[in-house]
DNA sequence: CTGAAAGCGCTTACAG
DNA sequence: CTGAAAGCGCTTACAG
């Protein structure tokens, strides 16, 4: 490893000099002779800075501790992660990963060595959206919690706009022309439950059309998800359905095909999820709406970063086109998720407002 | 944050005395008495060791840069990272991700600032098992390659063990006692494909079988899958398939459900990948061959780490159970899936002749 | 415009 | 058994 007292000497020049110059603050402080010696001298020794001996002095690693439950175990949250590290590289950090695998003292351990590390900030990230306790070593640091909401409302959070996808996801139902939408939901407790249902609901009464309890069902994942699926086509005959997500999809076209009725023509459904390995399976392809994963991490080391260097949103612009738009408010930003269209609903030729207004 | 020279002035001894103690190297250095105050001390303020000074000293930053071509998109090889990253926990290392996305500039680079951060090792991750060509600026440091194969065989390898995979798949349709087993393959030219070949052949010629060309069909994932499945269904009336992968055992229900053959009865069906989603949305069951990805990334960083630190493998035990048996020839280290059973094929009541002799 | 010096927090040979 | 000193590679105020 070469060093700058190692270009300081070939160069015949100080270290401070060789510093300055390879930090761009040489500005009427290195005569541009010898910066450009310097330059030349540290590409010819194939220097590269030592990032221990810049954050010893600087107290700023440019790392960043990415902390979470067990997201990497969940397909598309792992996104999160990607676009994280996209936005971290174009800002010069790097990202330290750590799981906790759900476990508090795991939690606290790694958090704790984080800081031996001298991580600038943290990420706290989840496998799905809900209200978390940030600990309290975190609420000191500059922290952005991704895919969930800090229960003191306190800590900036990221998370995805649940009311939104169920509004849009039975807009988009109302717009096939079904007259009769079910819901097929959730009977756990959890916000994109509670959320997607009245973002649901606004978009029927906006349809002006009239709620009714007996097209809402609900189901947990794998237990019975078949049966109310079955039960639910069999009895209420709806026209469309808005599923809760991709994997109750899965019950909603096994139903529909014992029943005979044809996804797409008979039945339309708009799911929520956008899993590959699912979407992959089920014949004829699924209409869904994706999360947004990706663009949650990108725009949470974003403000990550901000808060770090005390600066306005640094302006980065990622290399997969963003599907999402983001709204903030105060410390809170949702994000957006974006319809896939594929077979399973009803085609809709009639352009949306926007589309008709950008038309003109 | 409290240093060494805090707790020193407050224990009113020397620096290295706490140095010394804290290290847990005071044998015969420091007298018990002391040794006990620092300790006292230490814990009273605080104290977190700062690893960046003690890497700028030691040249050893107990940090390993994993760096993968786009390893965090496939919901399984994830389960890499969090192999990986539990034995680093265990050992007393930290991760640091890096993904490529597939682009060599950008892994050149990756790499570089891995480098500047003064990583001790590398783990070189891919999300499917192929032969890489391990660049230049990783042969010289400690590296190990994960779920892929150096092709100089000069840098230590773990990957799964394929033919393995497809001997041990077709050897349970035998035991279902299966007696036109078919393989659908895949038409990539890719290691899984020619080896679970291999092992479906010595399986068949063991189990007193001769091959028929009739019944080995390859398919593209999701062009043209879902016809040759219901060609080889109709034409061939395999009772047993060994499937190459998930996605393509789908298409193997789809023609089944088609032809009106029962899964599990009239056809027995057997896979690899366990994928979660996949599994979760085919009814009955899917009997199939989970590989050995936690148990990859796990093992990886313990030979890393043995590398490092020149040494044998360090003995740690993973939290969750290991389902797999690595075997180490040189450099290279394979590593053997384990069968979930559900309900796709004929269930077997012998016992297998391990499982015999294990009841004596 | 340039250089010498101090110091970030730690470890480790060295001298007593 | 203990302490003083040097130094890892860097940055930054300070003096010229």
């Amino acid at each position: 490893m070469t060093s700058l007292k190692d270009i300081a000497k070939k160069a015949g020049v100080s270290v401070c000099a060789v510093s300055l110059v390879l930090n761009g603050k040489d500005k009427n402080r290195v005569s541009e002779a010898t910066a450009q010696l310097i330059r030349d001298t540290a590409a010819s020794l194939h220097y590269e800075p030592n990032m221990m001996a810049r954050t010893l002095k600087t107290n700023k690693s440019h790392t960043l501790g990415f902390v979470t439950d067990e997201i990497i175990t969940t397909p598309n949250a792992v996104r999160i992660m990607l676009g994280a590290q996209e936005a971290a590289r174009k800002l010069g950090y790097m990202l330290i990963t750590m799981n906790t695998n759900n476990d508090k003292t795991l939690e606290r351990q790694g958090i704790a060595t984080l800081k031996r590390y001298h991580v600038d900030g943290f990420l706290y990230a989840f496998m799905y959206h809900r209200v978390v306790d940030v600990p309290d070593t975190l609420r000191k640091l500059p922290t952005v919690v991704v895919d969930a909401e800090d229960a003191k409302c306190d800590i900036p959070s990221i998370y995805p706009d649940e009311f939104a996808i169920g509004y849009d996801a039975t807009t988009r139902l109302v717009r096939a022309g079904c007259k009769r939408i079910a819901y097929f939901g959730s009977e756990a407790d959890i916000i994109a439950q509670t959320k997607r249902l009245a973002g649901y609901r606004q978009a029927l009464q906006d349809g002006g059309m009239r709620e009714n309890p007996d097209l809402i069902v609900g189901a947990t994942e794998y237990d019975n998800a078949d049966q109310r699926a079955l039960k639910l086509l069999k009895e209420q005959q709806p026209d469309g359905v808005f599923s809760f997500n991709d994997v109750r999809a899965a019950s909603l076209y096994m139903a529909a095909n014992q029943l005979k009725l044809g996804i797409g023509t008979d039945i339309s459904i708009v799911s929520v999820d956008n899993l590959p390995n699912i979407t992959a399976v089920l014949r004829p392809g699924l209409t869904t709406i994706e999360l947004p994963h990706y663009e949650m991490g990108f725009e949470a080391v974003r403000q990550l970063v901000a808060i770090i260097e005390q600066r306005n949103k640094p302006q980065i612009e990622p290399n997969q086109p963003f599907r999402s738009s983001f709204e903030t408010r105060d410390i809170l930003t949702t994000a957006h998720g974006s319809i896939i269209e594929r077979d399973s609903a009803v085609a809709v030729s009639s352009p949306t407002p926007e589309e008709a207004l950008k038309q003109d």
